[in-house]
DNA sequence: ATATTTGCAAAGCCTTTGCAGGGGA
DNA sequence: TCCCCTGCAAAGGCTTTGCAAATAT
């Protein structure tokens, strides 16, 4: 098994008490549409984007609506309990439990998506006229065998 | 004056007809709206949206439609002459004359965006799980003193 | 009781598309 | 002539917003 793989792990198995937890923690109030869409995103998902929320949701919840996907992603990105990613490739946000920080890696043929860890990436800053740094954004394309 | 300067001044005194001969060579015809176009992008501009060339050949032309400003730009584009930038921090796309490999940096503060050389920034890949990288897509978020 | 959150529909933003008229090759 | 280009308006995809009803503390 790859790291990659084990860092997705690591989130698989949160109960619904563990959720409340965390909403509580970050500040929301963990209404049954919020602890599902978490029980979604970090454990069962990859990358998705809204509109996979809204398919799944639908699929496990009495009703929820298309609004109330995005505000609690954005709720919880506001948090910091999630990433949201607007990458060049496609026209809507994904969402990334991965929050550390690290890079992304496209499948081009596939569309899949990889995080990258920092370690794999090594970067060196030579910036001229006087600009500095606060944050890196990388994408790189490419395919994975 | 800096390397960031000079790069841009070097197409800054395209003629009319150096567009034509552009046009014509990308296998597009040199129409008014598209050689009024290239005169902005090409020598005036810096990273303008959609929006922004349409804002200047409104001033300057007596009638282009928005449609024919995505077109136009959406050809040079295709023909190589452009690069299609789709960044986080904005929803709309930009345009670089600059063709030629190199990465990006935002000023946070003042939302401008400045072109990054090649050899201003290092990368060192050791991509594990078999992945293999065919481009790099960099943008650095900061601020220029 | 009070402040949040939800659902719905409508609107927003950026971009693309369909089609008729116009112009260059 | 024929094909490409233009302009206009409409539609498209994704996201946000306004507001009343429902829910949480």
């Amino acid at each position: 098994m790859t790291s990659r793989k084990k860092r997705r792990s690591c989130l698989q198995s949160l109960k619904p008490e563990e959720i409340e937890v965390m909403l509580r923690k970050a500040g929301l109030q963990p209404t049954a549409q919020r602890i599902a869409i978490c029980r979604y995103v970090f454990c069962e998902a990859d990358h998705p984007t809204a509109e996979d929320v809204k398919r799944w949701a639908d699929k496990h919840l009495p009703k929820i609506s298309l609004a109330t996907v995005y505000n609690t992603l954005s709720a919880l990105a506001k948090a910091g309990l999630l990433l949201e990613l607007k990458l060049s490739h496609s026209d809507c946000v994904v969402y990334d439990v991965n929050t550390e920080r690290h890079f992304h890696f496209l499948d081009e043929k596939t569309g899949k998506l990889f995080d990258v860890g920092e370690e794999e990436l090594g970067l060196e800053l030579k910036l001229k006229g006087g600009l500095k740094a606060r944050a890196i954004e990388v994408l790189i394309r490419g395919t994975s065998k």
